[in-house]
DNA sequence: ACAAAAGTGTTTTCTCTACACCCATGA
DNA sequence: TCATGGGTGTAGAGAAAACACTTTTGT
């Protein structure tokens, strides 16, 4: 028991990584810090932990602070231990990553921060080691977005499939062929056809389609190889 | 500045997964836990961090304390931050997978702390949730194995490629054609053939190859589809 | 009529897999 | 000589990529 007494103890705090996606693009949640040192620069939402909530409630509580959603899809990412990474005192950062459909975004809790949504290409200077975290957060979408659909974490509930490729486009930077991304898509199982119709986007009007509401967690196929 | 004051301090370990490969067989390396509570049942090999170390620093250190060595491959798994998982005070844990070359390993030093290596397949119960923890640490072993030559790293520095191959069997639990497996680890192209052949293995003997030196950090290939 | 996306089908290319086969050699 | 791994080659299955083509409809 006593072997514990004599070990340092450190401020422990979260960074959440949010990433929306609106207007064919891939944006990321950045807002001006709070409070010095570095006050007014651009920051990634973050928090310390409290005394009995775990990291991962405590990247909860923040997203919903900020952005006035629960239930978020969140993902760890890496903890940043740099003893001099913040120059006040040492803090402990474990960092997540979040996908936030924009659509279902509370602006008005964001507006009292300030915060902003920045198109991934034209992000700010961030502050400390943040750009090397969203670096970080980056390759790790793209590896959920390959074995994974984020479809029905980053678009509205129902979505064509064009705007599903466009999502993808945005998230690998690159394009896929049309005609090979629907077969890839439609042929993992999870897309249910509605009868619905959108007709915003193409003069023909394109099918919605949703996320089958009963499919697996984990859908163990490449949807992009890499 | 003051905003920092308010919150909470936590202790902070380090955990090690150390993967290492022996007589065939992917190996764990354990060590009965020195002190209260759960005295002498089978831990991960951990510590507290420094005041003045980061996270990494810490897990080399511990690695340097228990096997001797140093320069060690570490990869970061995960942090784990339940309030109660450690029963007399609150722990944030982060963890590190290793992988050993046991030839280079000293045994002298392990001994003293009662370590021992422990086939991936025959682990005892382990302490809190190192049972979970190893199993992440397999998942991201394999999906390492898969995008980058392990073999560097827990193999003796010449090695056939009958030993690699094997080794990638003890990872996957599963075997590889040797023929397909012979033609795709060479077609990386990371791989230098040596002069020296190996008797022991086989009645033909068979070419010692070494990890060329000059390769690229990341081979972007895959060499287990999965 | 035309442009642009929806949607389907075909061809080519490439990789994985299974497996056949010869080689070298110690027991 | 026979069993075992070393090492090479090839044929088939299946997926990815490239791309042709037809449909629909607003402008």
């Amino acid at each position: 028991m006593e072997y514990y007494k004599q070990h340092p103890r450190f401020l422990t705090a979260v960074d959440c990584v949010v990433f929306g996606y609106e207007a064919g693009e891939l944006k990321l949640l950045l807002y001006p810090r709070a409070f010095e040192p570095v006050k007014g620069e651009w920051s990634l939402m973050g928090g310390f932990v409290r005394e009995n909530e775990s990291a991962e409630e405590a990247a909860h509580r923040v997203l919903c602070q900020t952005t006035g959603l629960d239930n978020i899809f969140l993902e760890q990412v890496y903890t940043f231990s740099n003893p001099t990474r913040e120059s006040v005192e040492r803090v402990i950062s474990i960092t997540y990553f979040a996908l936030i459909r924009i659509d279902r975004y509370k602006r008005n809790n964001t507006d009292s921060f300030g915060a902003k949504w920045w198109p991934i290409n034209e992000l700010p200077p961030l502050i400390f080691d943040h750009n090397e975290v969203v670096a970080q957060s980056l390759r790790r979408l793209e590896q959920k977005a390959g074995s994974s659909l984020v479809g029905s974490e980053l678009l509205p509930s129902r979505f064509t499939l064009l705007q599903l490729r466009k999502l993808y486009e945005a998230i690998y930077q690159r394009t896929f062929d049309p005609g090979n991304f629907r077969k890839k898509v439609l042929s993992l199982g999870v897309l249910e056809k509605l009868d619905q119709k959108n007709s915003t986007e193409s003069k023909k009007g394109a099918y919605y389609y949703k996320v089958k509401p009963n499919r697996v967690e984990e859908e163990l196929e490449r949807i992009v190889k890499y």
